[in-house]
DNA sequence: CAGTGGTCTAGACCACGAT
DNA sequence: TCGTGGTCTAGACCACTGA
């Protein structure tokens, strides 16, 4: 009963594909146990696992000990986002960066930090502000909160000259993080610094980062209007 | 020379991140191949393997045959988000989900759309416009172009009753798509069907799929003010 | 050419969880 | 309880690619 002869696991995931898409196995349907299938199509059984895993994880399967594999009733679409380092991400696109940092001073971080980064209100955290420029345009507006007792070496670092973020990737990995995404209208301060109107549509990132229950940073970054991310599914 | 002693493929993975974050294996330098690893761990290759492959996937490291395996020097984070139903999204939050149907009829696409399609300008698609509610208040404004010729038995679905995408994604699979969000401000139709002031910071999503080739659908989402994609990280 | 990761096999044991 | 997926093993061959 072996559909396809190629070899290789992503056959199989393409033949099990194959067949849910053409409704031999409909949505919600139970299909056969990997051994049945893996004796189907003349493989072992760990050949069919990875194929089954890989679709699992894609959410077109969902699998369960003693259940067995079932075709999703409702594949959850996963969008997956690349979020490199800025500088990156316009040198990418042949463009120059620049990077200025704004202010940088130390004072009690707003409720929505703190809680945030689940800390107590009126922490006193390091308080940036800083622009980043794609050929001397402004990109992105970054306004961050750093909690540098939980960031050694940090404190030696000259801010105005390399990206906090860059630096922190390089220097302090993170274990955890919440990501967000939205739209906000420019106020006056983001504004003035993306040279844009105020109110302007503005494609807004949110990120928190731990290392392991220690709070590392909250971020924002506002990114100059018409501003896209971008990726294929 | 065992790090940890604890079983699983996934203890393999935590000990190599301990080394790298430790900085045992600094960012760009190479690390033991596989066979050496499993030695040292005392596990077959294949486990080392699948430690390796996930840690690949998720961008810390680089793996290449001959060259071997490197601490990746810039980890790109990678975000994913899930992008449900709208229906199971606003479910899930413990709302009433309400659909409506504001216009549908056959029309020229504009070029923004044919162009995203790979379709000749001037092709004539299903144009639906479509309002969904939770608990009865503005929740996404939706703005699709159809390729009804490529999507055989949506011509006898009324789309008044089931929403476009929910019938799609149970009936008519996709093998590739694209997409992408962005910060928009509301026009006069996106801010009446939202019931927000005209110029309102609005978070949009675009998507396009096919199906081996044949453009199925390219669809606009703008929802309303305040709303947030979130993930972990 | 030769070293490395990518994959596959046949078999085994185990953990989960539906019944 | 006991069927199912999850994982591991020891060994093997292959594909890619750096030298």
């Amino acid at each position: 009963m072996s559909g396809t002869k190629a070899p290789g696991w992503l056959a199989i995931e393409a033949e099990v594909l194959r067949r849910i898409h053409s409704r031999d196995w409909p949505p919600g349907s139970a299909i056969p146990n990997e051994a049945d299938l893996a004796a189907d199509f003349g493989v072992a059984r760990a050949t069919v696992n990875r194929a089954l895993q890989s679709l699992a994880e894609s959410g077109i399967l969902d699998r369960r000990r003693k259940a067995g594999t079932r075709v999703a009733l409702h594949p959850v679409r996963k969008a997956t986002l690349n979020i490199p380092i800025l500088r990156h991400e316009i040198e990418a696109q042949g463009m120059v960066h620049g990077y200025t940092l704004v202010s940088q001073q130390e004072s009690a971080a707003p409720p929505q930090v703190t809680s945030a980064l689940r800390l107590p209100d009126g922490t006193s955290l390091m308080h940036l502000r800083a622009l980043h420029l794609a050929d001397n345009r402004p990109y992105a507006y970054e306004d961050r909160w750093l909690n540098t007792a939980a960031v050694p070496g940090i404190a030696e670092v000259d801010l105005s000259l390399i990206n906090a973020n860059e630096w922190l990737v390089a220097n302090a990995p993170f274990t955890a993080g919440d990501f967000a995404l939205s739209a906000t209208s420019a106020d006056a301060t983001e504004a003035a610094a993306l040279g844009t109107p105020v109110g302007t549509a503005l494609l807004t990132l949110e990120r928190t980062t731990w290392n392991g229950g220690e709070p590392i940073t909250w971020v924002m970054l506002c990114f100059a209007p018409g501003h896209r991310m971008r990726t294929e599914l």
